[in-house]
DNA sequence: AAATTATTTTAGGCATAACTAAATTATATA
DNA sequence: TATATAATTTAGTTATGCCTAAAATAATTT
């Protein structure tokens, strides 16, 4: 059995290395709020166990033991937001924390039985893809909404999950995977974003606006 | 916040309580599989919490506040053992596992949530009661299988839940909590107990007997 | 090549929780 | 009441797990 920390650690390198390929210690280190020193530490621990590979000073990298790990850390983490979400009726910005403790702990069999419940999802409520049994992640083209110009038309396809002042902010405008919004004005200077969210305006800093990612749509469904 | 480990002291202190009055240290650490030296470091910790009183030689009891803590854990097992059965189809001799794990990580918001779901239930799957929110028990007055005598007619009321291959051996004559029986003979010498549940004989050895607990009714339901 | 930056190693700290062995205290027995 | 037995406590040890600061080393930049 891995501990609760080897489980976040191959959790934080595989998102990571979504991103931008190699992981440096460093990197990891500000990820996970440690010294280098302790990253280090923990990175030649799962190195002896076969889950990463490093070579000093070369970052890390998953193998496919540590892969398979990481992805099913965080298929638990993903089906139980959307399981307290959808049974329990938690709301959007409250089932990361809880997840967050609950995905060390649940059995395969007690996750096998929420992925029936949901009828085999396939993303979180933040819109998170959730990989399958076999760690099969979905594919997913979303677009960082602050790519998006003056005029277009979008859906909201995901949006990140751990600040949950940040999703009661989204909810507040209804911006959850889904929805659809035209961007009406891009401020220049890199300023915020007026939308347009089923007939009601709705000003987006572009802080905000880099926490979503869309897909964009020709004409949106008035519905 | 709590350790598992002193969580796990708490309610052990607590279900020995219920049963012999004062707790010798003894008795807890064989209770919890641990050397009575490592029990004594513990009801230590815990006293300088406030949490047990203890004076040397004298056995532990639970204060007020380390009462509270006790039956808020007993409260989350058996709600989760509920919850896992009636709401994802945990088979109850899987259900005390899989509880073990979640009571010291879920969040007193996912418990009432559970709760208001079950519809504020008041036992768990084997019959044990589910102390309410503010910490009262329900009363329950059943009493030892091994104290039925021939003839008489019974409801199976709770059965121990921490064996599972026992609680498989139950539920294969149906004797869940609520099933009605009749006591057709109980053999001489500490013998094994015939017993008669709708129709069907089943014979029921003493040991096994002994980890089920009864109401006695006057006749049974005929359905 | 020197200076800067990043990483790694070393050595040690702290928390938790278990253990053994020996000393102490309580209880039972002769 | 003395003594033997049992239970409990103390003291010191072990093991795990994760962290840090400081020093050493490697890589990168100027």
């Amino acid at each position: 059995m891995l501990t609760q920390a080897a489980e976040d650690y191959l959790k934080s390198i595989y998102k990571l290395q979504e991103k931008g390929g190699k992981v440096s210690t460093g990197i990891l280190a500000e990820y996970l709020d440690v010294k280098p020193a302790s990253a280090t530490g923990m990175i030649k621990k799962l190195k002896s166990m076969n889950l990463v590979s490093h070579q000093r000073y070369q970052g890390v990298t998953l193998t496919d033991a540590g892969k398979a790990v990481a992805l099913e850390i965080i298929r638990h983490h993903r089906l139980l937001e959307l399981y307290l979400n959808k049974a329990l009726g938690v709301p959007w910005d409250g089932v990361h924390e809880e997840a967050e403790k609950l995905e060390h702990v649940i059995s395969e069999d007690v996750e096998a039985r929420m992925d029936e419940f949901l009828g085999y999802p396939t993303a979180d409520p933040h819109g998170s893809p959730i990989p399958d049994k076999n760690g099969v992640v979905p594919e997913t083209q979303s677009i960082p909404m602050t790519d998006i110009q003056n005029g277009q038309s979008c859906v909201v396809a995901e949006v990140s999950d751990d600040d949950s002042a940040l999703l009661r902010h989204l909810g507040s405008f209804n911006l959850y995977p889904g929805t659809a919004f035209q961007v009406l004005e891009v401020a220049p200077f890199d300023g915020p974003f007026t939308i347009d969210i089923a007939g009601q305006q709705a000003v987006i800093g572009r802080e905000v606006a880099k926490n979503i990612f869309v897909n964009k749509v020709d004409t949106i469904d008035i519905a």
